[in-house]
DNA sequence: CTGAAAGCGCTTACAG
DNA sequence: CTGAAAGCGCTTACAG
């Protein structure tokens, strides 16, 4: 099934050398020749096989892209942006999903180094990685988008986690909030690590408490996070405001509370980090800090292009940090002055009665 | 960079040959020659050129995923099931978004096919596809997800569109609705067009009027369908409940009307269709259908591996239709006795009172 | 149990 | 302007 050059040249009366040099557009060719071998290269529909090509060229034109989960929504914008960047320059995309695992990470990378991807774009690297800081020094390149390694090695685009935090707390410290729990991603990653740093320093120099039962790890992760939430709220002088370290975690600090029957934010603000597209949807309105995601995975992806297309050299790693943007939305507002009850009946979202 | 067969052969001191068929796992090979040279492999840290070995084998191990749009969840979950269960077979997956434009599908298919892909995952074919239609004549093996061909041509894993649009609107009418607003899909996609046959099939059944202006093809698409909201709101008499014909669309629904100073359910009634995870959030409580996006992923997946492995002959094409679940949640009440007051306020979801 | 050799479908100096 | 030939890194009959 299909043809090949081989199919063609018999075809065209010409050699496979000449046929080669014809489909890849090449110049010195006699114009007749070339118009003769085209025409049978329509008539035949002829698809060049790519992985015959890959073996000679040493270039596959595809790229890994390596994400936690496709399924929340800033890795499948990252996706999104990344793919359609690079089918422009007629590369393709094979994405995958580590789950945060290191086990499926090393399978996933051997796998797209067996294939022999061109280039690699991480938006789910740990800190200390050890997989990928292998990878790195094989010379492979690649670039990281929000995570970066241990010492920034790499190239890296990211926003910057600590004035992003900073412009949270000190929002909610505005508006009067005073005891401010926050629930942390794992701190295995630069962000997690970074948005916990920057919330003890700006609460310190705001004279903010920070008790270690308001500063729980949520990893991430929606069902450790409404425990957390449950055991803020059994507290016998809870939070007033609780800040979630990402906006996956903050809709499962709303939904917790909302279920508990209070309200946001007459009772409880709310605060998350990433500004995913749901998050300005009318009956979720939650207050957030723009991280940028698209833009840094279009900055990463051009990167990777001008790279393998010879126009950047690989060798001195770049590094683009943005100033992330506070979304003040609905979920925050003044702290309630007196201890709420718990209520068994459930009470809407932005009530403003 | 990188080692081959040729460079472990030598430093084995056996041949090629003999290591290709170490490394492939393969029995007849002398316990001392199989262990010498899997510790040089191991050593080396080989790792096969894979493109290489497709270049013999004709098979690359790699599908091709079309999606219209990973940014959308259902697409999101679509992709990571068949991930997950392409990597247990070693198989890895190129995921392409084809925006529900033809132009970009043409090049998606014809880059795959260079690539050679082994089959491929269509979860966004129109009715009447004439390049998928060409693809599936060339005998790769093709499954077709959520959306058919016409006529049903080959594998398709699906839910009945007619019963879950049934379960809806009968649903609505038992709540007392009469006027029942219906914002379709794209009439070139099946699932957008056997929803609205549907529709108009049981509200004639039902005794519900179905003027045209009632019904709006919202085209899967936000702006769209926020338009023809703010259409159906300036009507002398609105409709008691807009049924969108999926849940991204039904979120914009919700939006627009909200934004507009109204209240769901008590004043108008919304459901969708698909039950993607926001859906169930406390905030949105969308009353949907779920279409069964993850399942009917798997099962293409499988089928699809089973075709691949040999286990299943690719020539008679399967069809599984899946039963569609009514989710009854908040989004959906009792239809108002009188006409609404357009709000200048802005006024929550769920507020009880 | 092992090896020599052909061949997968291309590209690319090299020669003419 | 065109062609013959080598070679990319594997697998797989075939022979021994």
């Amino acid at each position: 099934m299909g043809y090949t050059l081989k199919d063609i040249a018999s075809l065209s009366e010409v050699s496979v050398a000449t046929v080669s040099r014809i489909i890849n557009g090449q110049p010195g060719v006699k114009d007749s020749t070339r118009k003769k071998v085209l025409d049978i290269t329509r008539e035949l529909n002829y698809l060049p096989n790519a992985v015959a090509k890959s073996m000679k060229t040493k270039q596959t034109r595809t790229i890994g892209l390596v994400v936690a989960d496709i399924t929340n929504p800033s890795y499948a914008d990252i996706a999104k942006t990344v793919e359609a960047r690079a089918r422009k320059n007629n590369y393709t995309v094979i994405i995958c999903n580590t789950e945060n695992k290191t086990s499926v990470q090393i399978k996933i990378i051997d796998s797209l180094r067996e294939r022999r991807v061109d280039g690699f774009i991480f938006a789910s690297v740990k800190l200390r990685d050890k997989p990928v800081r292998d990878l790195l020094e094989t010379g492979i390149p690649c670039v990281f988008t929000g995570r970066h390694l241990e010492g920034y090695r790499g190239t890296f685009m990211g926003s910057d986690n600590r004035t992003g935090v900073h412009l949270v707390v000190k929002h909610l410290h505005r508006l009067g909030h005073r005891k401010i729990a926050f629930i942390s991603g794992p701190r295995e990653f630069s962000t997690g690590m970074e948005r916990l740093r920057a919330y003890l320093d700006i609460a310190k120099e705001l004279a903010i408490e920070t008790p270690p039962h308001l500063i729980q790890d949520g990893g991430y992760d929606r069902t450790k996070t409404s425990r957390i939430v449950s055991g803020f709220l059994a507290l016998p002088s809870p939070p007033t405001a609780i800040f979630a370290a990402n906006d996956m975690m903050a809709l499962q600090v709303l939904d917790s509370i909302l279920n508990a029957g209070l309200r946001v934010p007459e009772d409880i603000s709310i605060a998350g980090y990433d500004d995913i597209p749901v998050a300005a949807h009318h009956s979720i309105q939650l207050t957030t800090v723009d991280g940028h995601f698209s833009r840094l995975a279009l900055l990463a992806i051009e990167n990777l292009m001008s790279r393998l297309q010879g126009g950047l050299p690989s060798n001195k790693p770049a590094r683009i940090v943005l100033e992330p943007h506070l979304r003040v939305r609905r979920t925050t507002g003044k702290p309630r002055q007196t201890a709420f009850l718990r209520r068994s009946e459930d009470v809407g979202i932005l009530d403003p009665n």
